[in-house]
DNA sequence: GATTGATTAAAACGATCGTATGAAAGAGGT
DNA sequence: ACCTCTTTCATACGATCGTTTTAATCAATC
């Protein structure tokens, strides 16, 4: 197809716009227009804005979700128990090799996802589907395993900790693979550091 | 004064609906409604909706700028070059000890600056003022000597991180000061990590 | 008490929001 | 050519958006 049809169209531009605006900073109209739609598009394909955006949010993470169990999978099938850079190589990796559609500059796709985590819209509070949760789960007892002195509570910190770091690529001057490295070095250490003393 | 001015509603209300919401995703009559004021009064006080978050935002971090620099100031009057550990104190604690205007829970203003730090909006870009770029300025400085061998890229996405990590939601089962304490751990580990070797 | 300046209130402005409607256009099978 | 199903279109709905205007209210000074 030289001409992707109109639905696919209007998940690239809401996926652009909703990067770039948030949620509540994206119209229906700016989305039909940069898709080259009718406004009533979005009614037809998706039902609702809502229902749209949350169609580009399952786009966007489905594949990263995969990647991250796809590396689980690989770390526990080799027998031993994983390294803590290893865990954090296959959970925070993928966020940073998502890329956009048809779009060369990897930039964008990571931006989804952080503007999807942290959108203070009601309407994205729900995106994570049950996947991403159950992934998560996952990861939680790798590291239990890996981490054996670590408390529920600091783990639990920690890996939302991680998460919010895989978020500040957007303005860094450290672009691409580089961000990937840095990432990866801060991570690593702060995962596997030793319990806190309360 | 037993019933604060208007202008200060005005503030209390935008600041919370603000983190709660998004600068797109709160409206002026909201804002007005739960100050119990009229709708002009934004237009009167501040002049206009942009303009009232702006002083939100202002009001929000001041306090923390000014704590972060006193924070330094003394560790570099003990004369040593500081540990990392300090530094991350000095530079993070106090995201961690704002408390939002009469308000016990001490997650609202975290999250405000974080809504700050990551809203779509664009008139939220230019928030961060002068004085809170010249602290984070200092503290780089005082990061790069404390870890000479690590680069400027590098150095830069680390700072980047702990802001990121002092924006996790503390809504979760470690509440409180057991979140300041992992935090620190956290980001003390990370920010002390030997440079990534690219 | 009248006068002045600061603040609040009610109402309306045009613009834009998300959504729904019904007709027009297109595609494919018979 | 005709019918059927899908998709697109122009258009309009009521609601809400940020802002402005004008009048009413208040506090303080003379």
């Amino acid at each position: 197809m030289a001409t992707p049809d109109t639905r696919t169209q209007l998940l690239d531009a809401a996926e652009r716009l909703f990067a770039e605006h948030g949620y509540s900073g994206t119209s229906v109209r700016a989305i039909t227009d940069r898709a080259g739609a009718n406004v009533a598009a979005v009614g037809y394909h998706f039902g609702s804005k809502a229902q749209l955006m949350a169609a580009v949010a399952r786009r966007a993470i489905e594949p990263i979700t995969a990647a991250q169990s796809a590396g689980l999978d690989r770390l526990l099938a080799e027998g031993a128990t994983p390294a803590v850079a290893e865990l954090v190589e296959a959970f925070a990796g993928p966020m940073f090799d998502a890329m956009p559609a048809g779009d060369p500059s990897g930039a964008r796709r990571s931006r989804l996802i952080v503007t999807i985590l942290t959108d203070p819209a009601e309407e994205t509070r729900a995106w994570s589907g049950p996947a991403e949760q159950s992934v998560q789960e996952r990861f939680a007892a790798a590291f239990r395993l890996t981490l054996p002195d670590l408390s529920g509570d600091e783990l639990f910190f920690r890996m939302r900790g991680v998460l919010a770091v895989t978020a500040v690529d957007r303005v860094s001057p450290a672009e691409g693979q580089a961000a990937r490295h840095f990432a990866m070095t801060f991570l690593s250490a702060a995962m596997g550091a030793p319990p806190t003393r309360i």
